[in-house]
DNA sequence: GTCTATACGGGGATAGAC
DNA sequence: GTCTATCCCCGTATAGAC
């Protein structure tokens, strides 16, 4: 499957990546990924056929990498609380680490993510998934009284919304409110912190 | 400024919209637009000159119409919770009622969205803000003890993360999760309302 | 204002030499 | 494998008739 590639395959995946997850698909010039990757515009063709093949292939790969790591995220051990930190501290990690490719993602989502549902529903194979894992967690898991999570579906939206949005909107944020600075370092232990708090409040009841 | 226009340029404008939020820039086709507008190319240029000229003038639309609508919605009286909650309720009608906008302003501010800011600033002159209204309601208000909201930052970003999140993830997560269907009248109240239970555990501190 | 016809350039793709 | 040169379509834009 890795089926090894040689330096210059290599280089134009990386030229490709970067191409795409900034101008998208249709924006990218085959000129661009060319230059970036210090050959011309035949040899491109010559590896990878048409644009659109060499898309797939950079967007699959992206996905996957992405995926592996948010789903390997959603992986929380027998202690819900201190499970749930750890998907926190890891998901808000990776999506901090690639804003980019995040956004890229969410656009590719508007356009339904056929493409994607089919590389999430082989990583699911793949880990041995029937359902998203920390769902599962939330759904079986208990509060602090005893009692079953009231509703898991929605507290998982507001988990990976809470993590998720600074980010997305991070270029208009810093813009309309300055005192929010995403890229700071500080302001993701803080963020992370803020979002574990929001998990207490909603076990300890 | 609304400079009535006629029929065709209505037309234009309205195929333009949808054409530019399905495809995006790069991907729109100046003679898609014309078919749907039930004219031709030439017709196009003649009333808009460019393919950028017509991009930024719906972009420019379409960026004040969400925007007047999410900073009215930001505008809370002087009870805070239950400004909050009409932050919510109304914050969330815009969100779900308009999903590709919404994708497609999230794709923009990826690209650095500095016209989208110039837009964003002129509407809050025109509104008379200094800053967000709802996040300087966060940093003046008080807890039900009485005390200052902590991290009013952070709970502002965890409102707005939570609100938006299931409507630009939709197509994916009704593939991963099925029994979420963000489409669903009924989902969009069970949100509302669990969006306001949170805002009630962090005020009742 | 609206059309047909066409110019022009860009960008994906290929041929063929080395 | 890598290059140069070239093809050719498609998409933007314009000319000009009505």
């Amino acid at each position: 499957m890795p089926e090894l590639q040689n330096e210059t395959e290599q280089q134009i995946i990386e030229a490709a990546t970067d191409v795409f997850l900034e101008k998208g698909k249709s924006g990218a010039r085959m000129q661009e990924i060319a230059d970036r990757a210090g050959i011309n515009k035949a040899l491109l063709h010559y590896y990878f056929r048409s644009k659109i093949l060499l898309y797939q292939r950079v967007f699959a790969s992206q996905a996957k990498i992405l995926f592996s790591g948010m789903l390997e995220a959603m992986v929380v051990g027998q202690d819900l609380r201190s499970g749930l930190y750890g998907f926190v501290d890891r998901y808000m990690d990776i999506v901090a680490g690639n804003p980019r490719l995040i956004s890229f993602i969410m656009w590719e989502i508007r356009e339904g993510g056929e493409e994607m549902s089919r590389i999430l529903k082989e990583k699911f194979q793949e880990m041995g998934f029937q359902s998203v894992p920390l769902l599962e967690v939330l759904r079986t898991g208990k509060t602090t009284s005893g009692n079953p999570i009231p509703n898991p579906e929605q507290f998982f939206l507001s988990l990976m919304g809470m993590c998720i949005y600074p980010f997305i909107a991070r270029p208009l944020l810093t813009r309309v409110v300055p005192e929010l600075r995403p890229e700071d370092p500080d302001f993701l232990t803080a963020r992370k912190q803020h979002i574990m708090a929001f998990i207490d409040t909603y076990l300890d009841r």
